[in-house]
DNA sequence: CAGTGTGAATATCTTCACAGCC
DNA sequence: GGCTGTGAAGATATTCACACTG
């Protein structure tokens, strides 16, 4: 693996990537150009030998890319292809939902541990897993070789959340409140934000429709 | 509001800055200055001014925002100071999570309707919204004024969703499947990938670990 | 040849630095 | 005086173009 700084962009089409290659894979393709991936994933065919390239030549030249091979090599580059145990706090509508949830279990991702300090949420059982109080989680963690940490608490929670995670010693943290979390520099923080997503329909389709207004040329933007 | 080309991590910024504001607000701040709100999202302060001005002049040279203020601008700017009806097509796990998970509607999203073409599933409530036949879609959009479609099916389904959506007069569409779509210019497409956050902390992790295993030189790196 | 891998060119986004205003 | 708004500079990411190889 070279190691110059890879873009966060390159992470998250990888993750794409492997999406469209087992949807590939099923439809029975064995075979795959940069080209026809590109067109596939709406990116440009020259980006995706870069994205790959950060991590090795997994290609063969005047052929493509072996589909299985390229799933497997980009999932070990990633370090994705093993189980990650997770641990979820913050049991409310949404915890609840991704314990429900159990597509991440299916692609390496198992929350193991369901926490919250609400007395009447401990104890109740969901999708197999008892919720169990936050004070427990430093063992919960060192037992069950938990390493991700996912915060569902209120706003208000997520940093006392983010706080006992890190001193049960998760390394990561995937955090679905809206709180900025303070963390040391050795602790890896992923922002989750499902708003945005309609925040941005939402922008997109009010700009069309002044455009609209506007009668303006109409520039046609891909997306990305 | 300048008609430049307004780059999307703008908006996914500006999504974020609506959600420290009404934190904000909520404890009791009125004034905030970019260095101070720039602090609480990891970002440059002139990034925030940057993205601001891409919609107008809401500061106050000398003083900074008006905390409530900005708030109503930022929301009147990206359209999303209004209510938005949505449908939601497939209700298996991922779709009855979504339709429990009743934040959309106090954030102005509200899905007014949910759509599957199982017949066991057809019928069932959830969240106090029956689930109806997808070929019923069209009239309800129409009926309800619904603009937005969320695709919840299985990736196989997901195009056949969207062309439904489409077809119906939906402007513009979340995916929460895997699949690439294909659709006309002027539908604007969200892919919502809850996985690559999964992949970003578990392949920042295992750098981590290859670079501590190497005793290299740490290189803290910031979050963005 | 057809299609990868990659340096060089371009486009885009971010940060700096400071003029302008309250 | 302090903080915004913004052109110019710098950093980063994307695309082009082509040498290279199975």
């Amino acid at each position: 693996m070279k190691s110059e700084h890879i873009p966060k962009a390159t992470i998250k089409r990888l993750a794409m990537y492997v999406q469209v290659l087992e949807t590939l894979k099923r439809e029975g393709s064995q075979v795959v150009s940069s080209e026809l991936l590109a067109r596939t994933c709406s990116v440009n065919p020259s980006q995706i030998r870069k994205d790959l390239a950060y991590f090795g030549e997994f290609g063969v030249r005047g052929v493509g890319y072996h589909v299985q091979d390229l799933i497997y090599s980009i999932k070990h580059s990633l370090g994705v292809d093993r189980v990650w145990k997770c641990a979820l706090v913050g049991v409310g509508n949404l915890g609840k939902a991704l314990l429900r949830h159990q597509d991440f279990k299916f692609r390496g991702f198992d929350i193991v541990g369901a926490f919250d300090c609400d007395p009447f949420k401990i104890g109740e059982e969901i999708s197999g897993l008892e919720v169990v109080c936050t004070r427990r989680l430093k063992d919960a963690v060192k037992e069950l070789g938990i390493e991700i940490g996912l915060i569902t608490t209120p706003v208000n929670r997520a940093q006392r959340a983010a706080n006992f995670l890190i001193e049960a010693g998760v390394k990561g943290i995937i955090n679905y409140s809206p709180a900025m979390l303070t963390v040391p520099a050795d602790i890896y923080v992923e922002y989750v934000d499902f708003f945005h997503h309609f925040y941005s329909v939402a922008f997109s389709i009010t700009l069309d429709r002044h455009q609209e207004r506007l009668g303006s040329n109409d520039e046609a933007d891909e997306d990305d």
